[in-house]
DNA sequence: ATGAAAGCGCTAACAA
DNA sequence: TTGTTAGCGCTTTCAT
């Protein structure tokens, strides 16, 4: 019968018949089966969300976005990739069997075929973190470029004049952004880029800290892109008895809870995952309900980036 | 057609049609919707994972899970419920409709009533790191008691006589069970346990510490019974100019990527996220296997219990 | 504004 | 061993 009208707020039912069917609904308990919805071709009250893993920033951000489903009764679909294209690929292909009504994606670098069939398909997607190859989605990004200028500048005042740029992952769109931020600020400033893009063991770190240590003229300080490379730095300083920030400053990109309680404390570029998380399930949520209420007019891209911040910690030389 | 019995491995299907049948599916790439077969009543291939939240620990679960998820061709729904019972209630009703084909849950406290239900409903449930409450329930669990009870021993053989007990969150299993093997150690030396097992906040370890500092008597050891109790700890004692080990020697419990950075690497008492997590979904999906192949008589109940390793760095005074 | 009928893709039960 | 029939619970279309 006609409750279905009613549950799809279909505008032609008699104010009476809605109020007996809501009662009605009410005193049983009822809830649609959503097997049978999505049999017809609706989508399921589920998002999906594709992070290249659960670390840190990424399961707050999960956090962030599970709070807004929830908020609309929907359920988050959470897929990890383990920084892998191809099984991003995989995964996409088999969270749109699951018809979910949209997509999060912090993309792991897949082609972007199998996401531009899922828009096709008339799934909204919202790219987060990092823009997502070959589609036009909107996009909740955070400044890093902007972000890194900032740390290394800080630097800068500080007076430091040979300043080495250490991380890894380069193929990654935030950490390229941060080193190219990096060299605004050097170049900015009439400084010869130092870079060791490459470091990602532990044993790595120390033979460059090694090296550091031999050199005549070492750098006098570091900007660290990402927090596992913070984290190997100062262990590697550590081990070569190398004293922040007397020997060598550093600040880094991405804050961590230890960040503080590191022998050093540690002065930082925070970026707010919760903040950008929440804006871009907000996004799509509105893109979501704009769909099911047939108005895909208001569907216009959108492209939102939130600043960063300096927390200026021990490690750079402040107090 | 009879596509299904192939697809089903139903055993009367002539080896010949399977073959044909096959070829076809490859050549089509058919898969069947799962929709339909949802509204059949079967179950959709997804697994719930519900935990109090994403941190560490958690989250180091979660990829071990979906990691075996992936290799039965599974996905998984995982819910956090931020550690209220009456979120994870109110997650496990909306999980249901999700008709999961099993559940794996972290409890957060709930009363163990719609566990139970969708229990009777014919999902196999294992609980994770805690029991779950109400429900006879496969377990799969870490040997929290006797952890702590050999990180307390390992003070205690270094001579430490006032051993104080320090953490929060009592009132959940883990750290209940590690404060009984807590006193279990002390008892067995015949030394008096020392708690303060309500300490959750950096103010209020600062202010015991403030007190240990200024008391005569004052512990020179302690234990810990969570991570971030650990952290808390450190940063008091580091505020307060007190050493470690000279001035208090330390065993925390659960490691964490930062212990060996940290001024003095923290000696932990280490469990094995990744192990547990893996087991457990292992089993569910024996269970899960088990039913769709219609024998639910090996489904017995089982417990496992993983033992944990000390770590040994230098904060509990060796070295 | 409401009801009746058909069918989404699958599988359980029955018939051949 | 295979094919046929019916129906899971919903929404869409058409008729009232």
């Amino acid at each position: 019968m006609s409750v279905s009208r009613v549950i799809n707020n279909h505008p032609s039912v008699k104010a009476s018949t809605r109020a007996k069917v809501m009662k009605a609904i009410a005193k049983t308990g009822y809830s649609p089966n959503d097997a049978a919805r999505m049999l017809k071709g609706r989508t399921a009250r589920t998002i999906g969300l594709v992070v290249p893993d659960l670390s840190d920033f990424f399961s707050s951000c999960f956090h962030a976005v599970q709070e807004v489903a929830i908020r609309h009764d929907y359920q988050t679909l959470v897929v990890a990739t383990g920084r892998s294209a191809a099984v991003e690929d995989r995964q996409l292909e088999s969270i749109q069997k699951h018809q979910i009504a949209g997509l999060l994606i912090v993309t792991s670098g897949s082609d972007g075929r199998r996401l531009k069939l899922l828009q096709e398909s008339g799934i909204p997607v919202v790219a987060l973190d990092r823009p997502a190859h070959g589609v036009q989605a909107d996009a909740v990004l955070v400044e890093n470029r902007e972000g890194a200028e900032q740390g290394v500048r800080h630097l800068i005042e500080h007076g430091h004049k040979r300043i080495a740029c250490v991380g890894f992952d380069s193929g990654s769109y935030t950490v390229r952004e941060r080193i190219e931020g990096y060299k605004l600020a050097m170049r900015g400033a009439g400084l010869k880029p130092i870079l060791s893009t490459d470091v990602s063991t532990l044993e790595a770190m120390q033979a460059l800290v090694l090296r550091w240590a031999a050199a005549k003229d070492r750098p006098t300080a570091a900007f660290t892109v990402k927090r596992i490379s913070s984290v190997l730095l100062i262990q590697a300083l550590h081990h070569q008895k190398l004293r922040v920030p007397q020997d060598i400053a550093v600040v880094g990109f991405d804050d961590f809870e230890l960040a503080e309680v590191l022998g050093t404390p540690l002065t930082v570029v925070r970026q707010s995952p919760t903040e950008i998380a929440r804006s871009a399930a907000e996004l799509l949520f509105k893109k979501i309900n704009a769909l099911r209420e047939g108005r895909p007019a208001e569907m216009q891209r959108a492209k939102m980036l939130f600043p960063t911040d300096l927390i200026i910690r021990r490690s750079c030389g402040c107090l």
